[in-house]
DNA sequence: TTCGTCATGTAATGGGTTACATGATTAC
DNA sequence: GTAATCATGTAACCCATTACATGACGAA
């Protein structure tokens, strides 16, 4: 397993936080992460499969219901009066993969980028500031891009087309502003403490 | 076929302007559709075939070069010199159904609302501002769940995720402003004629 | 002669989605 | 009694990516 997928570094960066079972994983990625992380059961379960054959997690001893049951104890299997959950940890081979995937690695990834970000708390203040110096970088570049793009294609482009260029050239100068912020605040914070 | 792919739907659009082969038809998703839209080969190719087979565009006799070769003609196959170009041409059944998803169907996804404009010049203006109306609705519900998120998640939340919450809801309000420009234009415009 | 571009394709792989299967518990 | 939610999983399908195969042409 060389590179993470999304979910996969999402996964294991919740779980820093604690043991947790699928369902419960679920729901969080949606409300920590923000309201716009929403994957499918058929995507999750046979992700955590993967991560644990992986040795990124385990699966620890779930009690198999919190609430108390009520069904009489005539039950040939005691244990399975309600489905049983799986609560999985993160190994420390997981940790060391996941401080890794946050750190190292590109930042063109739109979407990867914001779940790393989500995660910063983990990274060290310089490591923070040089993914989003990169990343603004990275923005920079492609603002270039795309003043060339309008350059080149100049008067036989289509009035909607330019529309399309010139708001997502305003969107990328907004997300360097916002990460420009960002940079500031650590910066100040940093030399707060020194 | 009941839904296009983004793929599917840009190569159709772009083969509406005329005939092309398929490594032509690479170089303009870029240039044409932005500096955003890069697929690769082997992506490319097999769409082609699908929408071959579909019935959605046919394949025209190709020259196969458009410069004079220099090899003998003792070449064992005439044709050859040059490796052979297909050239595709859009259907009329492709074309009834690149309206049909142009105009039909949901305004959620980001990517795909982008390309649609990129072909707006296809749309009668009253479909143009009821998609536009209908995606900005759409941003506007999300506002209202981002800010409930916030609420929500109040204080026990991380400092990024919360930047990473505040920053997305200013771009969802800078795209609604945009959307809201072009309605304003579009209007205008209608009014003008009538 | 070698590199970049033109030009089309296949194969392996990965991973996401929907739909299906199962079944208990809780709230109305 | 029935709908929603809790809870885990499999199977079929779709499609994108990378890597590989092939080969001509033009320019340095």
């Amino acid at each position: 397993m060389m590179t993470a997928s999304s979910l996969e570094l999402a996964i294991l960066g919740l779980l820093k936080e604690g043991p947790m079972h699928g369902y419960e994983l679920r729901k969080r990625l949606s409300t920590t992460l923000g309201p716009l992380y929403v994957v499918s059961f058929g995507s999750l379960y046979p992700c955590l499969k993967r991560l644990k054959k992986a040795g990124m997690l385990r699966e620890i001893e779930a009690e198999a219901t919190r609430r108390r049951r009520r069904r009489v104890d005539s039950d040939a299997k005691p244990g399975k009066s309600r489905r049983a959950r799986k609560v999985y940890e993160i190994t420390p081979e997981g940790e060391t993969f996941f401080f890794d995937q946050l750190e190292q690695g590109a930042v063109y990834d739109t979407d990867r980028f914001k779940l790393r970000l989500a995660f910063f708390r983990y990274l060290p203040r310089e490591s923070r500031i040089g993914l989003m110096e990169r990343r603004k970088a990275y923005l920079q570049e492609k603002l270039v891009e795309f003043k060339d793009s309008l350059q080149a294609t100049k008067e036989r482009i289509d009035a909607y087309t330019r529309s399309l260029t010139e708001h997502g050239m305003e969107a990328i100068e907004q997300d360097i502003r916002w990460l420009e912020g960002l940079i500031d605040q650590e910066r100040a914070a940093g030399a707060g403490r020194g």
